[in-house]
DNA sequence: CAGAAAACTACATCAGATGCAAAATTACAA
DNA sequence: TTGTAATTTTGCATCTGATGTAGTTTTCTG
């Protein structure tokens, strides 16, 4: 393990951050659909077509570490402790995936531009919502399978959609009304317990 | 009112419907992707500069009228009766928009189609979702403006959230599963109702 | 250093989308 | 009916994102 990568993999893994640069620099600057991949890819010294061997679409520039996050909360999910009943799963994934964010907020290079291009460009707030939602199936399928007995996958994804959904609204409608990212935060979080501390009492005392 | 519409009016309508059947019949034949807009064009015998006069764009067959359903649950929230909640007014609100959808439901000729598509395809799922992340904005809004006392814009937010994503992701999964139009509807309003449920009994008992 | 593998580039091409000005159609009034 | 104004349709040019391909350059390995 632990190879040390070679001058070719060095070189994409630079030009990968140099194009990723450029484009937020250029989304930033002039708006992203003022934009051109061809002006990305001058500004990052390489032709337009290598670009599209990098990112499969323009848009694909403001996603391209979304992966991460979704795997660690789908680990929290498919490692359940002793004794863990599927909301408590559920509770831990939210602390986790909010824990995510709210590091993530610190690299404002990054994810700072990042987030106000998806909240204020419409193909990209699809893009976004796109994503999410597809992450949600994995989330249900995954709470699923840690617990087949108590959920039905659709009980499983009724109850995520609920979370997810809850704190996604709040989010994002705080953000429009002028909350800094870390209000943005904030709202979302509260939300997504409110729903589960709701859900968490239902499941309980079933009616 | 009810002025007989010119001749001009009947034609722009026929237009439309023919660019509309066109578009679904052949999306359905050969594949969205597939179908090009000068294909639609073609068949509904107009040029393809025409059919972006009627459409803003190839997305926008699909979901042309989107917005009556929306405004039908817009209209059902900002009208409350004497000593409604906010919790009641979100599940009048629901039962609406599942009425519409299942009403709709039976136009086989355009729904079927566009909603197989939009569930299949994921440029439409995207746009799809973009609408109705936008149109639950409009939800959490009205609900708001209904009952400003009781729940401030964030607060309502997370509810419909939470309500509308349990509901849409239960009825997603659901038919990925092979169910039929009529299963999918009922998966994601039980999801809707439950969240509901429980949304209800955490704002009577405050933890 | 030579040959293999991988990455980059230029070029051609296609589909969606927009602006624009000319041509065709409809509406309306004398 | 006919002439004119308003509106729609159309063809054409153009731009951007995206993909296929073939040839060149760069890196890797023995």
């Amino acid at each position: 393990m632990s190879e040390v990568p070679g001058l070719r993999e060095r070189k994409k893994i630079r030009t990968r951050h140099a194009l990723i640069a450029a484009a937020l620099e250029l989304f930033m600057e002039k708006g992203y659909e003022q934009t051109t991949v061809s002006e990305i890819a001058t500004a990052a010294d390489v032709s337009t077509r290598t670009f599209f061997s990098y990112f499969a679409s323009k848009e694909d520039v403001i996603f391209h570490n979304s992966r991460e996050g979704i795997e660690r909360v789908l680990r929290v999910i498919a490692e359940p402790r002793p004794g863990d009943r599927a909301i408590d799963l559920l509770t831990r994934a939210v602390a986790s995936g909010f824990t995510v964010l709210a590091l993530d907020e610190r690299l404002q290079s990054e994810i700072g531009p990042a987030n106000y291009l998806v909240m204020t460009v419409p193909s990209l707030r699809a893009r976004g919502l796109l994503l999410l939602f597809e992450s949600q199936r994995e989330f249900a399928e995954a709470l699923h399978r840690a617990c087949p007995e108590e959920l039905s996958l659709v009980e499983a994804s009724a109850l995520v959609g609920a979370v997810v959904g809850g704190g996604k609204l709040a989010a994002f409608v705080s953000m429009s009304n002028g909350a800094s990212p870390g209000e943005m935060l904030d709202a979302g979080r509260r939300a997504s317990e409110f729903a589960l501390s709701a859900l968490r009492a239902a499941a309980s005392q079933p009616s």
